[in-house]
DNA sequence: TTCGGAATCGCAACATGTTTCACTTTGGCG
DNA sequence: CGCCAAAGTGAAACATGTTGCGATTCCGAA
């Protein structure tokens, strides 16, 4: 057994390391090469191994399943995203703008590769790969805390942010489902930006007492 | 062609209709019952097929995939809870505590049966069902605008519904994921009411993350 | 350099969603 | 009543994710 990907690292400099963090590497960008045109479907675990160079069982001693490759693919867009934030941070004057501009450039960024996204996206569903989906999630909200004002986040900043996070998820995949358009998307983020954290803006304070 | 259950109705009182209406309640009925026990992976095309005494041929006449016979068991589920609400609305005094009764009462009707709501869940991952999907959310926005107080919901209302809907869906997508469990769910659903229509309180909900 | 075990490889076998096809039944209609 | 197109049936064929296994290669320790 020994999922090498995950637990056994064997001594973190040797060569059996590089080498398989090469492998690990070209199977990844497989997937993606292979996903950025045709999407989930065209991801097909066979070709993934013929076109990383590797047979298919090792495939699958890095990745237990197509769900889950697709979604460490995924983790890695989410946190490739994170650290251009962190080098590029948002400017917005409020903390509503800075959240909508990361929610919105985030969403671009996944948007210019809709048939990656899609595929990632459509992973989701699959149960098993939780601890995949948390680190997902986790990552967001993590970038959605760190743009609201600086110092450490508040119990509300958080509730907040996992909030939004939510409402992230569910837009990308009203969006890969084909219910929602990408202006819609964004505007749906504008919205619960502005309802969750709204400087003002947003119409009437019309409680609905009663 | 002529997909028998969407487009060619055919009269709506003849034999033919009966039967055929029979006959797709009879694949519904079989699916749910799999999925009952079983889940996703339970629901297997020729046992749904055995089960309701139908070819597996007409199966995908009824349904064209898997996922699309899921989402419409779903659909359906849906609106039934609807219904239900309908006879025996919430009674909370405010509209927090209304919103929140009805996102409760219906993840707890669908929570008790796990393995089904995974199983439909589940299909909401795959793309094409873009209807469907969108039914299944437009159902949900309409119930907790009808009991966010009466009189036509304002635009903001709406804004409000759709932002707690699509945080339920995320939050349904976790639970059948393994990511959070039925408790985290409901306080995850709270806080976003709290937050979203607030009658103040919204206080230092310290909740336990990660 | 040599040796043992882990990592890979190739490839066949499975499981299950989906499609196809020739044949039979059925219900509405002239 | 008798005909016909549509609906349904049964069974086989495909497509693709996943698993199993013997043969081979590679790495690192002795």
């Amino acid at each position: 057994m020994t999922t090498p990907a995950t637990s056994g690292a064997p001594a973190p400099g040797t060569a059996l390391a590089r080498s398989q963090a090469a492998r690990r590497r070209r199977v990844l960008d497989a997937a993606l090469r292979l996903a950025e045109r045709g999407g989930f479907d065209a991801v097909q675990m066979r070709d993934v191994a013929t076109e990383a160079n590797v047979a298919l069982g090792t495939v699958y001693r890095y990745f237990t399943s197509k769900e889950r490759l697709l979604l460490e693919a995924m983790v890695e867009e989410i946190e490739a995203l994170a650290s251009r934030l962190e080098s590029r941070p948002p400017l917005g004057a409020t903390s509503a703008e800075r959240v909508v501009e990361v929610l919105s450039r985030g969403t671009a960024s996944l948007q210019r590769h809709p048939e990656v996204t899609g595929a990632m996206v459509r992973a989701f569903g699959a149960g098993d790969e939780a601890d995949v989906v948390r680190r997902v999630g986790d990552t967001m909200t993590g970038i959605i805390t760190g743009v609201m004002h600086d110092g450490p986040p508040t119990p509300r900043d958080l509730a907040v942010a996992r909030t939004l996070q939510q409402v992230w998820l569910s837009s990308l995949i009203g969006w890969v489902g084909g219910v929602d358009d990408p202006p819609r998307v964004v505007a749906d983020l504008e919205t619960a930006t502005q309802l969750l954290l709204g400087d003002g803006a947003i119409g009437a304070r019309a409680e609905g007492q009663r």
